[in-house]
DNA sequence: TTTAAACACTCAACCGTTTTCGTAAAAACT
DNA sequence: AGTTTTTACGAAAACGGTTGAGTGTTTAAA
């Protein structure tokens, strides 16, 4: 086991000092060519590598940046941290990802934890809990430390910083016209609660989709579901209680729950009944019909978050200049709607 | 825009030494209990909080440790990350996540940069390109410096450290016997390509199995898929081949190709035709019909991975005594199998 | 020949902590 | 009063680098 060679191992045993050696790893014409030669083969053969830590310590930069996501067993948000990783390898950063949980108080932790120099710049999505609480003081004091913030996806109008969204208003309504014009009458919406910021968007993009083909709207239509884990039974009642052809649902799997149950009650998909879903991840690829979904492009997303964090980060005079980039939803096209 | 204030800054405005001012911070009987409080109390009121990058230079250590996968948006590997994250969070300790996209390369740059001093120690799962290739020096570089490493699921003999696995030959010969006792007679495999640690072997086990039961192997029965994408011609060929009336399968995404193949050409599941995956997914969960796996237990996975690491971290004297931990796997009953 | 510029390097400060050692003053003993 | 022991604090080195200013030597220009 030998361990990581020093400039100060370098310097003792070629007999000159730390700052020779470290300029002339550098490369500076401040050293003589021989010198150069000498140290820099002498390095190369014992595998130097400057200790990150020092040099962080020493320009104040990490080249890490922090990302906060309520959960990461998650299609959507592991999507954005793929983008994120991508963008941020390519500018020589390293991601470290912390999970809230949904929980308020690990947002909080987490974000402190990282605060305190380890990373450059913060990429985060709320928790869910966060946005019921609508405190958000931790981002706030982030921000006040002069750290660089970028919100995505889940994000809060009250705090000032550069943020990724997705038009998930403008993203279900087209979801809506789809299902109109490929024929449907009645449709219905599958939706978290509200508290959540793109549950109520997508609820709002629903209702006006209603209203400006004038289909009169109609609150029986609508199932909000707390709990993931528990989507089945609402949505049986739902099928008991309403008649539709038609079927919107916020996410993946009330997406298929409520296609499973169409198939059992013994109807025929598309044919009687067309489903759309939200975030286009595994299931919506492979269930069976295979789910028309609006993409959300979380790549992308991640992207383009990253390189907002980055920009703010390498750019010189830190302007104050925030700005939110929304990016458009696409529909995927597959087999539980009917061709358009 | 405030920024962090240091100890220098407090020790100046209190006119005390630095070090008065560290001391008094950890509460050092060597400070008076006067100017103990008057720098506590100062240090409170601006918010102070010790800089983890000096604090890592000092002693050596980050209190990050690294993780490195092939792929996010994969249900298996962020449920390991989600079991890291847990006791590496309840240990202090901050997670980087690298990935390595499955390539050789990737892998050995996302190590070489963490290893600069910016973690602790690693965990990783190997890239497919890696095991191909089976050039393990960049994992025999790291313990050579005394980086501590731990592998799992994907894991090579060659290098000596803490391992996490499941027994996978173990978990297809469950699987076998499963389909077996509940009255399957001939039973198909669907798998990868042989270099995959895991997919050679989960052969093992249907192999294992299909012999102690006295049932004839057959070639033929088993169907190997390079390209996760183009993974519905290959199956469909099996079925047009051959009759059989069980399916293994070694990725949940194949189980459902066969299962929407099955379906397609009027079988009924369970009754004519039983089908068991692994990795227990979004996919098993929630297809129609919803999926028996064998369950890889990831979190477990994570966490004792964590664990490991974080001892050998933390152990005074490093003893060189390493370790493999095989987790047994267990079969998830759900609509896709007969009851047993 | 004098003087300045160019060269090749070293010194020392600095980044923000922790920690060992030293020491003056106060307190507790002869 | 003299000696030892505490108490309370400060100086400085160390962690591993970077960097600007300084210094002695060589070389080129005046």
């Amino acid at each position: 086991m030998k361990k990581r060679v020093t400039l100060k191992q370098i310097a003792t045993e070629l007999d000159v000092s730390v700052s020779t050696v470290s300029k002339a790893l550098r490369n500076s014409k401040e050293i003589g060519q021989d010198t150069k030669d000498k140290i820099q083969a002498f390095a190369k053969f014992y595998n130097y590598k400057p200790n990150s830590i020092a040099i962080s310590l020493q320009n104040r930069k990490t080249k890490n940046i922090g990302v906060i996501i309520p959960e990461i067993v998650h299609h959507f948000f592991t999507t954005v941290v793929s983008g994120i990783e991508k963008v941020a390898n390519e500018a020589g950063y390293n991601v470290i990802v912390c999970l809230s949980d949904e929980s308020f108080d690990k947002e909080v932790i987490n974000m402190e934890t990282l605060a305190n120099s380890s990373i450059d710049g913060f990429i985060i999505s709320l928790s869910k809990d966060t946005q019921k609480r609508k405190d958000f003081h931790h981002l706030r004091e982030a921000i006040n430390q002069g750290m660089p913030l970028v919100m995505f996806d889940r994000v809060s109008d009250e705090i000032y910083c550069d943020k990724v969204i997705v038009d998930d208003a403008q993203g279900a309504y087209k979801a809506v016209k789809y299902l109109l014009d490929t024929g449907c009458k009645r449709i219905a919406l599958i939706s978290t609660t509200d508290y959540l910021s793109v549950g109520k968007l997508r609820t709002m993009g629903y209702k006006n989709a209603l209203a400006d083909f004038g289909i009169p709207f109609e609150e029986n239509l609508i199932v909000k579901i707390d709990d993931i884990n528990f989507c089945q039974e609402p949505i049986a009642e739902l099928f008991e209680r309403e008649k539709f052809d038609g079927v919107l649902s916020v996410n993946e799997i009330f997406a298929v729950s409520a296609m499973r149950e169409a198939i059992q009650r013994g109807f025929k998909i598309p044919e009687d009944i067309s489903f759309i879903g939200f975030t286009d991840g595994m299931l919506s690829k492979h269930f069976y019909p295979r789910l028309t979904t609006v993409n959300q492009h979380g790549l992308q997303m991640g992207e383009i978050a990253a390189r907002m964090l980055i920009n703010k980060l390498e750019e010189l005079e830190d302007d104050e200049n925030y700005h939110t980039e929304v990016l458009k939803t696409t529909i995927v096209e597959r087999e539980s709607t009917r061709p358009y």
